[in-house]
DNA sequence: TCTCTTTTTTAGAATTATTCTAATTCCATT
DNA sequence: AATGGAATTAGAATAATTCTAAAAAAGAGA
Protein backbone atom coordinates (compact mmCIF):
# COMPACT_ATOMS: atom_id res chain seq x y z
CA UNK A 1 0.00 0.00 0.00
CA UNK A 2 1.70 3.70 -0.99
CA UNK A 3 0.99 5.96 1.11
CA UNK A 4 -1.95 7.67 -0.94
CA UNK A 5 -3.67 4.18 -1.10
CA UNK A 6 -3.56 4.18 2.79
CA UNK A 7 -4.74 7.39 3.66
CA UNK A 8 -7.50 7.30 0.74
CA UNK A 9 -8.64 4.16 2.40
CA UNK A 10 -8.24 5.28 5.82
CA UNK A 11 -10.21 8.47 4.49
CA UNK A 12 -12.97 6.10 3.29
CA UNK A 13 -13.50 4.14 5.98
CA UNK A 14 -13.44 6.35 8.90
CA UNK A 15 -15.35 9.23 7.30
CA UNK A 16 -18.93 7.68 8.86
CA UNK A 17 -20.17 9.09 5.24
CA UNK A 18 -20.22 8.47 1.72
CA UNK A 19 -18.02 10.58 0.17
CA UNK A 20 -17.63 11.39 -3.72
CA UNK A 21 -14.13 11.06 -5.62
CA UNK A 22 -14.52 14.66 -5.65
CA UNK A 23 -14.68 15.44 -1.84
CA UNK A 24 -11.95 12.30 -1.15
CA UNK A 25 -9.95 14.52 -3.07
CA UNK A 26 -10.55 17.81 -0.99
CA UNK A 27 -9.77 15.46 1.99
CA UNK A 28 -6.65 14.31 1.08
CA UNK A 29 -5.29 17.92 0.40
CA UNK A 30 -4.99 18.52 3.67
CA UNK A 31 -2.59 15.94 4.37
CA UNK A 32 -1.13 15.80 0.68
CA UNK A 33 -1.91 19.70 -1.11
CA UNK A 34 -0.29 18.74 -4.36
CA UNK A 35 -1.94 15.11 -5.52
CA UNK A 36 -3.75 15.04 -8.40
CA UNK A 37 -7.63 13.89 -8.63
CA UNK A 38 -6.29 10.87 -11.04
CA UNK A 39 -4.78 9.75 -8.47
CA UNK A 40 -7.92 9.48 -5.95
CA UNK A 41 -9.29 8.00 -9.15
CA UNK A 42 -6.48 5.21 -9.31
CA UNK A 43 -6.46 4.68 -5.93
CA UNK A 44 -10.28 4.22 -5.47
CA UNK A 45 -10.45 1.64 -8.04
CA UNK A 46 -7.55 -0.28 -6.70
CA UNK A 47 -9.25 -0.50 -3.22
CA UNK A 48 -12.55 -1.22 -4.68
CA UNK A 49 -11.18 -4.23 -6.87
CA UNK A 50 -9.23 -5.75 -3.52
CA UNK A 51 -12.13 -5.22 -1.89
CA UNK A 52 -11.14 -2.58 0.63
CA UNK A 53 -13.70 -0.73 0.03
CA UNK A 54 -17.26 -0.52 -1.83
CA UNK A 55 -18.64 2.23 -4.36
CA UNK A 56 -22.45 3.25 -3.76
CA UNK A 57 -24.35 4.22 -6.67
CA UNK A 58 -26.96 6.79 -6.82
CA UNK A 59 -29.43 8.15 -9.14
CA UNK A 60 -28.12 11.38 -10.27
CA UNK A 61 -24.79 11.73 -7.82
CA UNK A 62 -21.49 11.08 -8.89
CA UNK A 63 -20.20 7.51 -7.24
CA UNK A 64 -19.68 7.61 -3.36
CA UNK A 65 -17.31 5.49 -1.42
CA UNK A 66 -18.00 3.38 1.63
CA UNK A 67 -16.42 1.40 3.86
CA UNK A 68 -16.76 -2.39 3.49
CA UNK A 69 -18.26 -3.52 7.16
CA UNK A 70 -21.89 -4.85 6.69
CA UNK A 71 -24.63 -2.34 6.32
CA UNK A 72 -27.34 -1.68 4.24
CA UNK A 73 -28.77 1.92 2.97
CA UNK A 74 -30.98 4.13 3.46
CA UNK A 75 -31.89 6.29 0.38
CA UNK A 76 -34.15 9.59 0.63
CA UNK A 77 -36.69 9.52 -2.59
CA UNK A 78 -36.94 13.15 -2.76
CA UNK A 79 -32.85 14.98 -2.18
CA UNK A 80 -31.07 11.54 -2.58
CA UNK A 81 -29.62 11.63 0.72
CA UNK A 82 -27.89 8.76 2.08
CA UNK A 83 -28.17 6.99 5.42
CA UNK A 84 -26.89 3.58 6.89
CA UNK A 85 -28.96 1.43 8.43
CA UNK A 86 -28.60 -2.37 9.74
CA UNK A 87 -31.08 -4.73 8.55
CA UNK A 88 -30.72 -8.18 9.91
CA UNK A 89 -28.54 -9.94 7.62
CA UNK A 90 -30.06 -11.78 4.29
CA UNK A 91 -26.58 -14.05 3.49
CA UNK A 92 -27.87 -16.96 4.76
CA UNK A 93 -31.32 -16.86 4.03
CA UNK A 94 -30.35 -15.20 0.11
CA UNK A 95 -28.09 -18.38 -0.22
CA UNK A 96 -30.39 -21.09 0.33
CA UNK A 97 -33.12 -19.22 -2.03
CA UNK A 98 -30.14 -19.05 -4.57
CA UNK A 99 -28.89 -22.52 -4.19
CA UNK A 100 -25.00 -21.39 -4.87
CA UNK A 101 -22.76 -19.33 -3.19
CA UNK A 102 -22.63 -15.46 -4.20
CA UNK A 103 -19.97 -12.63 -2.99
CA UNK A 104 -22.44 -9.73 -1.50
CA UNK A 105 -25.09 -8.07 -1.46
CA UNK A 106 -26.60 -4.78 -1.69
CA UNK A 107 -29.49 -3.25 -0.49
CA UNK A 108 -31.43 0.18 -0.64
CA UNK A 109 -34.03 0.92 1.05
CA UNK A 110 -35.98 4.39 -0.62
CA UNK A 111 -37.71 6.47 2.14
CA UNK A 112 -38.46 9.73 2.66
CA UNK A 113 -35.81 11.32 4.74
CA UNK A 114 -36.65 13.64 8.38
CA UNK A 115 -35.27 16.44 6.51
CA UNK A 116 -37.69 15.87 3.52
CA UNK A 117 -40.66 14.94 5.67
CA UNK A 118 -40.83 18.02 7.62
CA UNK A 119 -40.62 20.30 4.31
CA UNK A 120 -43.74 18.83 2.33
CA UNK A 121 -42.75 21.13 -0.46
CA UNK A 122 -41.76 19.94 -3.77
CA UNK A 123 -37.73 20.71 -4.08
CA UNK A 124 -35.74 18.05 -5.68
CA UNK A 125 -32.19 19.08 -3.92
CA UNK A 126 -33.86 21.43 -1.44
CA UNK A 127 -32.47 20.85 2.79
CA UNK A 128 -30.93 17.87 2.87
CA UNK A 129 -27.11 16.93 1.90
CA UNK B 1 -49.53 8.95 -22.65
CA UNK B 2 -47.89 10.13 -26.28
CA UNK B 3 -47.25 8.17 -28.82
CA UNK B 4 -43.48 7.68 -28.15
CA UNK B 5 -43.76 7.43 -24.10
CA UNK B 6 -46.19 4.34 -24.58
CA UNK B 7 -44.43 2.91 -27.00
CA UNK B 8 -41.29 3.46 -25.04
CA UNK B 9 -42.94 1.98 -21.61
CA UNK B 10 -43.73 -1.15 -24.06
CA UNK B 11 -40.71 -1.05 -25.12
CA UNK B 12 -39.07 -1.39 -21.12
CA UNK B 13 -41.87 -3.69 -20.10
CA UNK B 14 -41.77 -5.71 -22.60
CA UNK B 15 -38.21 -6.57 -23.42
CA UNK B 16 -37.36 -9.09 -21.16
CA UNK B 17 -33.83 -7.03 -20.39
CA UNK B 18 -32.45 -4.32 -19.03
CA UNK B 19 -32.51 -1.74 -21.84
CA UNK B 20 -29.68 0.92 -22.07
CA UNK B 21 -30.99 4.71 -23.51
CA UNK B 22 -29.83 3.97 -26.33
CA UNK B 23 -31.07 -0.10 -26.74
CA UNK B 24 -34.20 1.98 -26.48
CA UNK B 25 -33.53 4.34 -28.95
CA UNK B 26 -32.47 1.64 -31.60
CA UNK B 27 -35.97 -0.50 -30.79
CA UNK B 28 -37.95 3.03 -31.32
CA UNK B 29 -36.32 3.28 -34.52
CA UNK B 30 -38.08 0.27 -36.15
CA UNK B 31 -41.56 1.96 -35.47
CA UNK B 32 -40.62 5.71 -35.75
CA UNK B 33 -37.29 6.05 -37.70
CA UNK B 34 -36.79 9.98 -37.14
CA UNK B 35 -37.12 9.83 -33.74
CA UNK B 36 -34.63 11.72 -31.79
CA UNK B 37 -32.26 10.21 -28.61
CA UNK B 38 -33.07 13.27 -26.67
CA UNK B 39 -36.95 12.04 -26.96
CA UNK B 40 -35.70 8.83 -25.64
CA UNK B 41 -34.37 10.39 -22.72
CA UNK B 42 -37.07 12.69 -22.17
CA UNK B 43 -39.37 10.19 -21.62
CA UNK B 44 -37.26 7.48 -19.33
CA UNK B 45 -37.00 10.31 -17.25
CA UNK B 46 -40.71 10.59 -17.13
CA UNK B 47 -41.74 7.17 -17.31
CA UNK B 48 -39.19 6.44 -14.36
CA UNK B 49 -40.34 9.84 -12.64
CA UNK B 50 -44.50 8.47 -12.50
CA UNK B 51 -43.35 4.99 -11.15
CA UNK B 52 -44.34 3.35 -14.86
CA UNK B 53 -41.32 1.80 -15.08
CA UNK B 54 -37.32 1.62 -12.97
CA UNK B 55 -34.24 2.52 -13.32
CA UNK B 56 -31.09 -0.15 -12.85
CA UNK B 57 -27.80 1.26 -12.10
CA UNK B 58 -24.52 -0.68 -12.53
CA UNK B 59 -21.25 -0.28 -12.12
CA UNK B 60 -19.08 0.75 -15.15
CA UNK B 61 -22.65 0.54 -17.98
CA UNK B 62 -25.07 3.26 -18.78
CA UNK B 63 -28.42 3.28 -16.39
CA UNK B 64 -30.45 0.52 -17.96
CA UNK B 65 -34.39 0.69 -17.10
CA UNK B 66 -36.84 -2.50 -16.29
CA UNK B 67 -40.62 -3.27 -15.47
CA UNK B 68 -41.49 -2.14 -12.31
CA UNK B 69 -43.27 -5.70 -11.29
CA UNK B 70 -41.05 -6.82 -8.00
CA UNK B 71 -37.93 -8.42 -8.51
CA UNK B 72 -34.39 -8.70 -7.64
CA UNK B 73 -30.87 -8.80 -9.67
CA UNK B 74 -28.43 -10.98 -9.98
CA UNK B 75 -25.13 -8.78 -11.09
CA UNK B 76 -22.01 -10.62 -12.46
CA UNK B 77 -18.86 -9.52 -10.24
CA UNK B 78 -16.63 -10.34 -13.56
CA UNK B 79 -18.97 -9.15 -16.17
CA UNK B 80 -21.37 -7.27 -15.12
CA UNK B 81 -24.12 -8.99 -16.82
CA UNK B 82 -28.09 -8.21 -14.35
CA UNK B 83 -30.30 -11.30 -14.61
CA UNK B 84 -33.84 -11.25 -12.59
CA UNK B 85 -34.36 -13.41 -9.61
CA UNK B 86 -36.82 -13.64 -7.19
CA UNK B 87 -36.43 -13.43 -3.60
CA UNK B 88 -38.66 -13.78 -1.15
CA UNK B 89 -40.78 -10.52 -0.57
CA UNK B 90 -38.78 -8.43 2.37
CA UNK B 91 -41.18 -5.34 2.30
CA UNK B 92 -43.17 -6.53 5.74
CA UNK B 93 -39.27 -7.53 7.29
CA UNK B 94 -37.78 -4.60 6.36
CA UNK B 95 -41.16 -1.90 7.27
CA UNK B 96 -40.79 -3.84 10.76
CA UNK B 97 -37.45 -3.13 11.35
CA UNK B 98 -37.20 0.22 10.52
CA UNK B 99 -40.44 1.11 12.26
CA UNK B 100 -41.83 3.22 9.57
CA UNK B 101 -43.05 3.26 6.02
CA UNK B 102 -41.04 3.20 2.40
CA UNK B 103 -41.52 3.66 -1.20
CA UNK B 104 -39.59 0.62 -2.46
CA UNK B 105 -35.90 -1.22 -2.44
CA UNK B 106 -33.94 -2.36 -4.40
CA UNK B 107 -31.36 -5.32 -4.03
CA UNK B 108 -28.72 -6.82 -5.50
CA UNK B 109 -26.74 -9.48 -5.18
CA UNK B 110 -23.15 -10.31 -6.59
CA UNK B 111 -22.54 -13.56 -7.65
CA UNK B 112 -20.42 -15.15 -10.97
CA UNK B 113 -22.70 -15.77 -13.84
CA UNK B 114 -22.90 -19.42 -15.64
CA UNK B 115 -20.76 -17.95 -18.41
CA UNK B 116 -18.32 -16.54 -16.11
CA UNK B 117 -18.23 -19.53 -14.34
CA UNK B 118 -17.28 -21.61 -17.21
CA UNK B 119 -14.45 -19.52 -18.37
CA UNK B 120 -11.95 -18.88 -15.18
CA UNK B 121 -9.72 -16.87 -17.14
CA UNK B 122 -9.55 -13.65 -16.43
CA UNK B 123 -11.32 -10.98 -18.79
CA UNK B 124 -13.19 -7.76 -17.57
CA UNK B 125 -15.65 -8.05 -20.62
CA UNK B 126 -15.43 -11.00 -22.05
CA UNK B 127 -18.19 -13.78 -22.74
CA UNK B 128 -21.14 -12.05 -21.19
CA UNK B 129 -23.38 -9.54 -22.12
C1' DT C 1 25.59 4.50 -3.40
C1' DC C 2 24.68 3.84 -8.34
C1' DT C 3 22.08 1.91 -11.95
C1' DC C 4 18.17 -0.64 -13.66
C1' DT C 5 13.39 -1.88 -13.51
C1' DT C 6 8.90 -1.46 -12.07
C1' DT C 7 5.27 0.97 -10.02
C1' DT C 8 2.93 5.15 -9.00
C1' DT C 9 1.71 9.60 -9.91
C1' DT C 10 0.62 13.34 -12.83
C1' DA C 11 -1.62 16.85 -16.08
C1' DG C 12 -4.39 17.26 -19.31
C1' DA C 13 -6.83 15.42 -23.26
C1' DA C 14 -10.45 12.30 -24.48
C1' DT C 15 -14.58 9.85 -23.81
C1' DT C 16 -19.26 8.99 -22.62
C1' DA C 17 -23.69 9.39 -20.78
C1' DT C 18 -26.84 12.58 -19.94
C1' DT C 19 -28.96 17.15 -19.64
C1' DC C 20 -29.89 21.53 -21.41
C1' DT C 21 -31.40 25.03 -24.78
C1' DA C 22 -34.04 27.17 -27.82
C1' DA C 23 -36.31 26.49 -31.98
C1' DT C 24 -39.77 23.81 -34.23
C1' DT C 25 -43.48 20.73 -34.79
C1' DC C 26 -47.62 18.74 -33.33
C1' DC C 27 -52.36 18.70 -31.69
C1' DA C 28 -56.40 20.02 -29.52
C1' DT C 29 -59.65 23.72 -29.08
C1' DT C 30 -61.69 27.72 -30.29
C1' DA D 1 -57.75 28.72 -39.96
C1' DA D 2 -55.76 30.77 -35.74
C1' DT D 3 -54.05 30.08 -30.96
C1' DG D 4 -51.74 28.08 -27.17
C1' DG D 5 -49.49 24.64 -24.75
C1' DA D 6 -47.01 20.44 -24.76
C1' DA D 7 -43.78 17.34 -27.09
C1' DT D 8 -40.03 16.77 -29.97
C1' DT D 9 -35.75 17.91 -31.98
C1' DA D 10 -30.65 18.79 -33.06
C1' DG D 11 -26.95 19.89 -31.34
C1' DA D 12 -24.31 22.29 -27.78
C1' DA D 13 -23.01 21.89 -23.04
C1' DT D 14 -21.92 19.55 -18.88
C1' DA D 15 -19.89 16.48 -15.70
C1' DA D 16 -17.82 12.33 -14.14
C1' DT D 17 -14.57 9.30 -15.22
C1' DT D 18 -10.95 7.09 -17.96
C1' DC D 19 -7.06 7.27 -20.79
C1' DT D 20 -2.40 8.56 -22.27
C1' DA D 21 2.17 9.21 -22.18
C1' DA D 22 5.52 11.31 -19.61
C1' DA D 23 7.75 12.26 -15.09
C1' DA D 24 8.68 10.90 -10.49
C1' DA D 25 9.32 7.69 -6.96
C1' DA D 26 10.38 3.41 -5.02
C1' DG D 27 12.76 -1.01 -4.89
C1' DA D 28 16.37 -4.32 -5.91
C1' DG D 29 20.48 -5.86 -6.73
C1' DA D 30 25.50 -5.07 -7.67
Amino acid sequence: MTKYEKQIYEIVNFSGSHLTAEQVFMELKNTYPSVSLATVYNNLNKLCETGKIRRVLVEGSPDRYDRIARHDHLVCQRCGRLADVQFADLTASLRQQLGEDFFSYDLKVFYLCPDCRKNEIIHKKGGCE
